[in-house]
DNA sequence: CTGTTTCCATCGAAGGTTTCGATGAACATC
DNA sequence: GATGTTCATCGAAACCTTCGATGGAAACAG
């Protein structure tokens, strides 16, 4: 019952599966061919289960018992980092790599003011960021190859933590002159009645945005053919006046007009609603042993948003 | 960043917390105390902190830094474990140790029946038994010390993954001669109306009984010292004229009202309403390499419910 | 058909790591 | 202050991993 696989064996397991390749799995543990090899199979013997399929010609094939066994490899293998995680967060929190991932209609507008706040305030901290949509990003996380999240709520994030960073409401946009832009604020019900411009599938923008007009999810956009793909074509449809649109505030403050001529208007809510917006939420994995850590990102996040 | 403790040191560590000594932490792991000794001080090297207070004279006490350690250190081991678990459940399912969890409400009247199908189904599984509460159920799940339950919904099984194996529905118990046990079935308002007596809390069959009567959860017994710590009790208690309850019918199958001269009639819903009753379910950790064993499992329980 | 190349398994030897038993130092108890 | 308990340290022995070399199988080219 309790001979475990050494986390060796499971490291070599974990490479030939990324490589496919005996040499160049063995090269990337730095070990040789031999050793590598051997780790295998005196893994197979351990479990007394075939985990591959070998052949001189193909590359090697997982059997499906192998696959599995991959799978929970890679788990093992990242809680026995994670008691070493554990101690390097708590002598030295914010320091060392950190794998942001944020969303599209977030990052290019945030990031600018966000990072020099963070390395001004977190110096020893190496941020690295990765730009995708929630869906993405959320399985990222939840597979520990991102560490925090940056996305909108409400969102479909799993078992990820998440923490409330600021909220960020809707603004009506407009082409210039449009007779709507006379108005100092738009009523969502007059801007759902215009043709609604969105970013395509995927974004969570669009979903949050049909939302707030209260329109169904499955509404297409004006012509299929011409969900945008980000905020700033999305803008430059608009004043092309080819319809109308909402962006975040954060996304304008963050210069997404850019000359274009298009013009926002405050949203005024139905009334009795809440003010049509989306929460920006930090979010990790509620076992990561960097939990306190990201928590204490958030403040940092709510200040660059709000100083904008 | 890629020095990982080894599986031996936190075997290590944890036994030491088990035991609070290194001698006989190290005679659990079947080493010398030196060896022990020594691995966790390569390991409080390795990860530089220090994770205990050592004495001389008193048992060693884990650093705040070290207790957290100690719970990756479970999950790691726990997680290195399951790789090997993974292969013996796919070659030999159902087979080996099975720790069950059973409510009190469930046990001694489904057990007596279940356990010899299920020796008979699975000759070789090694089923051990503990009776407690849900609650205490539950937290045994999640920290390992159980692999399976079986219980009943709804219940606050947290991450659990479970499957319905059965309907059970409540009958309503009185004391011979009552004038309710007239009827053919004893409508769901009229029992309400009549002294309810009920488990003590903790028990799930007190807030399903009490939900199952359209009655509030805070509602307290008749007489607070009167709460039953079981079902044979509370029969007794319905026999001695101090009040009607609600029963599952699988006590009732199972034998509680043992010649107590209770007598049971079913219950008659508000119309519209479900027919009042509990809904029995196995759980287990949703990660678990074993769930489909477990899953497997369920029809072998129906069976033995059904049959009752 | 044959020589060549690529690929993975096997083997003995070298090197490193873990374990043991003995010993030493700190502390409590009597 | 004598004694017993507890944990750390140390050198030697056992053990395991790794390496480089070798072997055999399969594809491929000429």
């Amino acid at each position: 019952m309790n001979i475990l696989p050494t986390p060796q064996q499971l490291r070599y397991l974990l490479a030939l599966a990324d490589h496919g390749h005996f040499g160049r799995a063995a090269a990337a543990c730095a070990v040789t061919q031999s050793t590598l090899s051997a780790g295998i199979i005196a893994l197979e013997r351990q479990l007394d289960a075939a985990l591959l399929e070998r052949s001189q010609a193909k590359r090697p094939i997982f059997t499906p018992l192998g696959l599995e066994v991959l799978a929970r490899a890679r788990v093992a293998l990242a809680s026995l980092a994670a008691v070493t995680e554990t101690v390097a967060a708590a002598r030295d929190p914010l320091t060392g790599p950190l794998r942001l991932g944020v969303i599209p209609t977030i990052g290019p507008f945030l990031l600018p003011r966000l990072m020099p706040a963070l390395r001004h305030a977190f110096p020893r901290l190496k941020l690295w960021l990765r730009e995708d949509q929630t869906e993405h990003l959320v399985a990222a996380l939840e597979s520990g190859r991102l560490d925090v999240l940056l996305l909108a709520l409400p969102c479909a994030c799993g078992q990820a933590a998440s923490l409330p960073v600021a909220t960020d409401p809707f603004l009506a946009a407009l082409p210039e002159g449009h007779r709507l832009a006379a108005l100092d604020s738009v009523p969502v019900a007059a801007l759902a009645a215009e043709p609604l411009l969105l970013l395509e599938d995927g974004h969570c923008l669009r979903e949050h945005a049909l939302d707030a007009c209260g329109l169904p999810k499955s509404m297409g956009t004006v012509g299929e053919g011409f969900a945008a793909t980000s905020l700033h074509t999305l803008v430059q449809m608009v004043a092309g006046g080819l319809g109308v649109t909402l962006l975040p505030r954060l996304a304008v403050a963050g210069g997404v007009l850019a000359g274009s001529g298009v013009v926002v208007r405050p949203l005024r809510p139905a009334s009795g609603s809440a003010p049509p917006g989306r929460t920006l939420a930090l979010a990790w994995r509620d076992r990561s042993p960097r939990a306190p850590e990201f928590r204490s990102l958030a403040p940092a996040i709510a200040a660059a948003i709000g100083g904008g």
